[in-house]
Parts: C-alpha cells; structure tokens; sequence
DNA sequence: AATCAATGCTCCATCGATTGCGCAAACATG
DNA sequence: CATGTTTGCGCAATCGATGGAGCATTGATT
C-alpha cells in the first residue's frame, strides 16, 4: 500500500489576520510577545492565540530571523558520534542552548577537513550567531571563515589561535594518568617501566600536550621514555589495531604498560589484545585518556581520564553570554576516574 | 587578557553588486547558478564570482530560503547521543542528507515527551521539508504537527500510525537473539533455562515486539516464560541497576540468562553484576538488543544484535527522494552478532 | 465644549535573495 | 534600410515577519 503525504500550505500571520479581522502587525506583535508594547488589547491577543493554535500556526523563523537583528542560531561542529566525549558535549550544548532561548545546530565532520570547512560555511550562510568548532582539525581555518562573515566563534576540545579556545588540560590529565598506570605497574608487575602511548595524531595539540604530560611523569618517576613506544597512529580503532600488529609482525615484544589516549582507540587496542590472546592475565597495566562506562566495566583496572563536559560548557557559554573570554585559552581539569576493581 | 570577537557587517548580494558595478538579480543569478539560464556573460559571471570569493560572502539562506519555494531542510529528532545506535542513525543521516545537497538539522530530545513536541514545533519554525522522528515517546503526535504544518513526516526506530515508519524488524531479532542466548545456556551451563528480560518501556512497540520474539524462542525451546522475570524497566543504567537491586534484597535468585533490551540497560546490569560479585564465572549467560564495541570486549560471551543502520537511513532516503513509502511499516532485519569468544 | 492623553490598532518600509517580465543594444536577414 | 532575433542585463514584485510612525476612538480634565 502506497502511503503518500499530503503537503498543505502553511498558516501565515496573513491568514490568522483575516481570520481574526485584523492586520497582521497586530497578530506578529501578539504572538511575539511585544503585544502589551504596542497596546494590543488582551482580548485580541487572546483570540489571535486561539486562532494561531486552531490552525497549528508556526512562526517563520526565515522570514522572522531576516527582519530581526542578531541571530538566535548557535552552531557546532563536532568530529564524531561514536564516542561518549563528544555525544556528552552535544547533548549538554543543546540543552544549554535551549535554555537561554537558542537554537542549536550541530552537524558532524567525519574529522574530514573539508567536510569541515564545508559545514562551517554552511552555518554561516545559515546565519549563525556564533560557530562553536569542536575538535576541528584546523580550527583557524574555521575561524578566518567567520571573522570575514563577521560571526564570532570558539573553539571547544581543540584550541585554535585567532579564537577563544576551551579546552581540557591534557597536560595534567596525561600527566596524572601515567603517574597512575606507572602506580599500577609497580604494584601489579612488582616494577615501573616505560608505557607504550598509542592513538591521536602527533599535530594535534591536545596529542603533544599529552605527550607532555606522558613524558613528565616517566621522568618524574625516574623512567625514561622509550621513543618507540610513542605510536599515535590516529584516532581510529583499526589504526590502533594496525600499530599494534605491526609491531607483533616486526617481532617487537607486547607492551605491559600502556596509555591510550581516546575510547576509540582503546576499542582497537582491546580487540587487537584479544585476537592476540593478550586479553586475561596477560593483559597490559592500561590507562585511556577519555571515559566509557563499558571500559570501567572490561576489568583489568583500566584507569581513565573523564574531560568535564559540563565545566567546559559552562565556560563556553559564560563566554557567549558575555561576549568576552577572560583569556585567549582556558584549561579545563579533567576527572580521574578509578576503575571499580573486583575485590 | 580580555578576548573579544569584533561583529562586523555582513556581504549582501547588493555590496557586491555595486563592486561590480552591476545589479543585484546579476549577482543572484550568478551566485546561485542560473546565470546561463538568465543570459548573463561568463566574463560578469567570473568577476562576481571572484568578488564574492574576495569578500568572502556567503549567502543569507533566511532570505533565500524565504524566497524560494521548497525547503532544503531536512529535520530530525533523537531521544540521545549516548549510544552506538543513535550515534551512526545521526552520522548516517547527516551524510546521505548533504550528500543530496539538503541541510540536516538534529536535535535531541533526552526521551522528554514535552522536549520532543517542543523541538518539533522547532523544527517546523525552521520550515524543515521533512522530519524524521527518531525513537520517540509518541510519535504521532508529532506527526499530526506537521500534518497541520504541511510538512511530511516518518518514524524511525519506533513506529507510529499516521506516517510511514522505518524500523528493525524486533521480532525476528528477538527470536534470534533468545534463541542464541537459550544455546549459549545449554552449552555453558549444561541446561536451558528461562531467561530474564531487562530494560526497555512495556509501552513502546520495539519492547512488546521483543517481549513476542523472546516469548515465542521460549516455547518453541519447549520452555515456559517466568513472568516475575520480565523487568521492562525502563532505558537509564540506573533503572536497570535498580530493579536488580530490588530482587536481590527480596531474596530472589539471580538469573543465570539474561536477555538486555539495549546497551544503555547492559551498562546498568553489568555495573550491577560487577557490584554484586557476579562478574567472573558466575557471570550470567548474556545477550544485548543492541550493539556497542566495548561490549563485544566485555568478555562472557554476550551475544549482540546490531540494528542495520544503514539500510534503515537508505530505505529512510528512498521514500524521502521518492516521496512516497511503499508499505506504511518497513521492517530492517537486523545483523546478528557474535561475540569473540577466547580460545 | 475644547483640549489632551491614553488606548487600540493599521500602514508601510524593510530584511536579502529570487524571478517574471521587459528593454536596450548587437547582430542577422532580405 | 527595415525588420526580426539573439544576447545581456535591470526593474520591481515577492516571500513572511517586524516595528516605527501615525491615525482614529474613547475617556479624562479644566
């Protein structure tokens, strides 16, 4: 059975004003709110509402936004929906958004650099008042593009250098988290040894700030670090999985210690310890540098870092609120977050 | 250091017409691509176009979109981010809408039956041309907006009466997935044994549709389905912990076959199983309706259902291209998935 | 009764892009 | 040279909502 879908034409404040005998600056102001400025009296308002609502009457936010002054569309690009990090950060943006009134828009890029460039443009042509690039893999493309349309935009997760910029402090996360799976080593393997830090891309700056912290630690710790064991491979599963193998086909020994830094790498590392039977006793001391609540549940003590979402959208949106970043980039500390351990 | 973002003027058609020393409707047609249909010379047409590249103009959607008859908006809503299966829905519909040159806009709605009617009103105000309800609390509601919207309407994932829907064919996959957990229970634990249901909303279609399946799998194993252990307790981890939680401190046993209507439930009894001291051998023999890469990595054997994402969203776009759906319910058989299993 | 203020609304230009229509100029044809 | 035809472009109306300005009523005041 065929089920096509009719296409009516839609209410305007034309129509309602007919409807009600009345003109339809007196039905836009009722249904704008600014009625009581412009002296509409209560029993108009009240029949237009009436009206609106028999007719399912939705404002035309096109033709609203054209003739209004500043824009009600906050816009945000992000790389993924695949992992909690940035499902979390989408979801508390809108619904902040939304609090104040805002319309959020959010569209995802595939960590496509040109996809990238190509949602921000569209945004902008969208007329959005403000650009939110979220781990852009080069976020100052993004903001040259909306200087020049005149929109102000921030970078979230990545920094950038010609906008504000949120973003975790990684060098402490890291630095925290190695010092925590160097703890692990000393008392599961009986000794401290140089980890294996596997995922992210050695050009972004959140990877080189880990990095930082990684190495910190290990020197802090008396190790050195062992430079081939620094693979950041890329944020996919399979160029985790692929490291790794590389290394077994070489010949190289399995790493027991070892620092990845996002859940979906971890997926790849994981997968690759279980095709190689690494996956019980012999599983590494591990640590990841992002939250999953499966992985808290995968045993073997995994030790993650969490980002604080909610603080970095609170700062975020204090700066849109504003108008002003109290600096050019803001560090977020991340959460430890100590896997429950079978007793 | 203060930060602030300078707001400068926008590049209208009409700027760039006077730089050009031309008409506005000369630029238009330039810009949007009629130019051959409007007879304008291809040497105006290549000094608009590098005009516009200079003064990085982009055009005014509000103004054009107003103009323009058809929209190029296609809206969509989502109960959440926090899962696999919304997460590639999203990323799926984003890239086949763009790839069509339409503009997706999603938005999530926390399983908020307000929230939802809310952001499709929304959505309608952003005169989208369709809108897809994901996953919603009621769907026809939602529907019956936009019908007096004139705007087009589908359900994906939970169906509704009033307009075409797109879902995972719950039944078969249910069948299945008991079937294969019942399996699992003959061959780890030497005997078939009823299984327990957790998760999910006894109201929604998808929940009573798997509720058939796994009652059906039963019978057709020769077993009787133990009422006291159906626990539809909702989506949220906590629920499921809860009424775990319950039954133990009524003194019930724990079941030792369980069947978890999706991963965001999974996460809540797997945290509970952990807390309980069930974890290890005494884990319960498991099957998830839903797929999650971590979970493959859990460990015990969890069998999995992955629904077909990406046949749903091409079956989604053949009706949208076509405008018409050729049954009022098109059902997804979805993918089983067997966990790797250590050697 | 005349004046003034308050009330309740309407008129119309405007936002930026699109598009039907029409008007010159260039060119072709007989 | 007169009459089509083609080329190249501009004019102005239009989409729906908004808001400044202004115009009738009604009521209050002296």
């Amino acid at each position: 059975m065929p089920f096509p879908t009719r296409q009516t034409k839609k209410t305007t404040i034309y129509d309602l004003a007919e409807l009600a005998g009345t003109s339809a600056s007196a039905v836009s102001a009722v249904l704008n709110g600014t009625w009581k400025k412009r002296r509409i009296s209560a029993k108009l308002a009240e029949k237009v509402t009436r009206l609106a609502e028999e007719q399912g009457y939705a404002v035309n936010m096109q033709a609203s936004l054209l003739r209004r002054e500043g824009s009600r569309i906050l816009g945000m690009i992000v790389p993924k929906y695949d992992n909690r990090y940035f499902g979390s950060i989408v979801e508390t943006f809108e619904t902040m958004a939304r609090e104040r009134g805002l319309f959020p828009i959010v569209t995802c890029t595939r960590r496509d650099p040109e996809l990238e460039v190509e949602a921000a443009r569209e945004m902008l042509a969208y007329q959005v008042g403000w650009l939110i690039a979220t781990g852009a893999t080069d976020p100052d493309r993004i903001t040259d593009l909306c200087l020049s349309a005149g929109v102000r935009s921030l970078n979230l997760d990545l920094p950038g250098s010609r906008a504000p910029s949120v973003i975790s402090d990684n060098f402490a996360g890291a630095y925290g988290l190695t010092r925590r799976i160097l703890d692990n080593c000393r008392e599961r393997l009986g000794e401290t040894i140089p980890l294996m830090f596997v995922g992210g891309r050695a050009s972004d700056h959140n990877t080189a700030e880990r990095l930082r912290g990684f190495t910190a630690a290990h020197q802090d710790a008396g190790l050195a670090v062992d430079p081939t064991l620094l693979l950041p491979c890329g944020y996919a599963p399979e160029k985790a999985e692929a490291a790794l193998e590389a290394r077994r086909s070489a010949g190289l020994a399995m790493p027991r210690g070892m620092f990845v830094n996002s859940t979906i790498s971890l997926e790849g590392v994981v997968h690759w310890l279980k095709r190689a039977g690494h996956a019980g006793q012999d599983m590494p001391v591990m640590g990841c540098f992002d939250w999953d609540p499966f992985v808290t549940l995968l045993g073997g003590g995994i030790e993650m870092v969490r980002q604080d979402v909610p603080a970095m959208l609170r700062t975020v949106f204090s700066i849109i609120d504003s108008g002003v970043a109290p600096e050019p980039m803001i560090k977020i500390p991340p959460i430890d977050m100590h896997e429950w351990v079978e007793s």
